[in-house]
DNA sequence: CGGTTTTCCTGACCAAAGTCAGGGAAATGG
DNA sequence: CCATTTCCCTGACTTTGGTCAGGAAAACCG
């Protein structure tokens, strides 16, 4: 990346910081603290336990602890002990706590409302476009991939939504006994691998890598969450694939797909895929991509 | 604004707040406490007075006092009299006090190389073209325009910039002695008024309004600091005056001005101004322009 | 020249934010 | 069923950030 690139970041963050930053906590936080009024809201609708909280706001136990013991007398929340397991405890809006919610919502709205306002109608929509932006590629940006056992809950929890989602996507419906699926074994070490990508510690994709020895690698199971689409993440997860499978020596990526995952088969050519005769009996798969991967992982940033 | 806009400038904030405005704060004070850190970056290479640092970071008079002792404790930074008025003290940099300003400088491009890391190549355009965007207006949004004395330093200010830039910019010159300039008291109530906008309390522009009895309203000594065109300045000045020219009661509005200043030609018009027959003899002016102001005002955002 | 204002500094004070060590109850794992 | 771990709470503590009232020195103004 370019120093004019740097520089442009810098300024934003500068400018962002000043406007936005030191507002949003005095807005926040005008008749209580604003680590109080940040919980507040973290609590939100439907309640949260006691270590997500402290996760997303990465704050200390003991700090957490006594925030939310002066939130509950003042009567904002309630907590109770989860039923299944005592230990955690959950944390609940009273009306009150929603009422004063609902206050710094007005308020969030006061503030976006006081970074329009001085501007005419063009200028707001171009700097609502513009903020858009900004929005989803930081959010894109924030997107962290890890490589776990395919057994780990997080890894499973994607799984299951690729499968749930193939059911309703195919034709012929989707039945896993049908298909070629590889078991854990083949997407763990040494035989393979499997991504998982987190946005705020919550999975929201996954992708798996078969090593067979003595065959070209083959990607798995690539899926991304609907919530999650159009953030390039099916393009980084094919950059890291590559990558890690020309750290394993390899020089050819297979792999097979079917007709009505149509973005999947645009993304597959762009990234440099070339369609190529079967090269196995998958059942469910209308087209079959390969990729050589001589200098690879290069093609793209 | 709609209610689409407001949210995606809230989703924005958010996201924003939470990416960077945490680890900006993070970043720069690793060592040191935060306000110490902006202190020690705002005194800058060129050093400032304790005057312009209180009014940059706003903050209170004697804890600044007690922040750069401590820099200065520390052999950052040194403060002396200045010459003129030994009331004010001007803090400068030490070389201690670079390097570890220069330390500051390196984890800011850190951060900004942070945000862009996980993107390709593609996406960082993307992402560094909608930050120059958001940084642009949400600069232009902080401009205040406020009516001010035509004697106010900063509104001499501005008025010595705009004589000199007319001198450069005329293929005559310009020579205030020949033009028909309005005094002072044409452009302060009850017979006028005179706007300055400020950036950061720095004056960046100005722009009077005659409003003689009997006679239609009149714009005068419109100026834009060059730094700051292009953040549709020129358009607020215009709406801020037809506003109050309608608070006035007037429903004319009057402006002359030279060939020369081509893009506020370019301007007038596009704010609705049409060109009519000289209506004074003002040697300077080639064009003079008009606008009706019956409902005034709500043209644009 | 004498009163007023400006500029910065000082000391006293305070709340918010955060850290750390430990401890009790519940769950887990051999 | 016992040792270990997990989860949270508690109390004691520090640092940071910030306010306020006043005060000395310099500059300004009539």
């Amino acid at each position: 990346m370019g120093a004019e690139q740097i520089n442009t970041v810098r300024r934003f963050n500068r400018t962002v910081s000043a406007r936005v930053g030191v507002l949003h906590d005095h807005f926040l936080g005008r008749d209580r603290p604003v680590g109080e009024a940040r919980l507040l809201w973290e609590v939100g609708e439907h309640g949260q336990t006691v270590r997500q909280l402290r996760e997303r706001l990465g704050l200390d136990s003991g700090y957490i602890s006594r925030l939310l013991r002066s939130l509950e007398s003042d009567g904002l929340v309630t907590m109770e002990p989860q039923p299944g397991d005592k230990r955690v405890r959950s944390v609940l809006l009273t009306d009150a706590g929603r009422t004063e919610r609902a206050v710094l919502d007005r308020r969030s709205d006061e503030l976006a409302g006081s970074l329009l306002a001085p501007l005419n109608t063009a200028q707001r929509a171009r700097l609502v476009a513009a903020m858009a932006e900004v929005d989803r590629l930081l959010t894109a940006a924030t997107v962290t991939m890890e490589a776990v056992d395919p057994r780990h809950p997080d890894a499973e929890h994607c799984l299951r939504s690729y499968f749930t989602e193939l059911q309703e996507r195919f034709e012929t419906g989707f039945d896993p006994a049908l298909s070629l699926l590889p078991d854990a074994g083949e997407l763990r070490p040494p035989r393979g691998l499997f991504l998982v990508a987190r946005l705020h510690g919550e999975p929201i994709g996954c992708a798996g890598l078969k090593l067979p020895p003595g065959a070209p690698a083959e990607i798995k199971r690539m899926w991304v969450a609907p919530h999650a689409r159009r953030l390039g993440l099916g393009r980084r997860f094919l950059t890291e694939l590559e990558e890690r499978a020309v750290g394993h020596g390899r020089d050819l990526l297979r792999l097979d797909t079917n007709k009505a995952l149509a973005p999947a088969v645009g993304l597959y050519r762009s990234c440099g895929f070339e369609e190529v005769p079967a090269f196995n009996d998958e059942p469910y798969a209308h087209h079959w991509f390969e990729k050589r991967l001589n200098r690879g992982g290069e093609w793209q940033g």
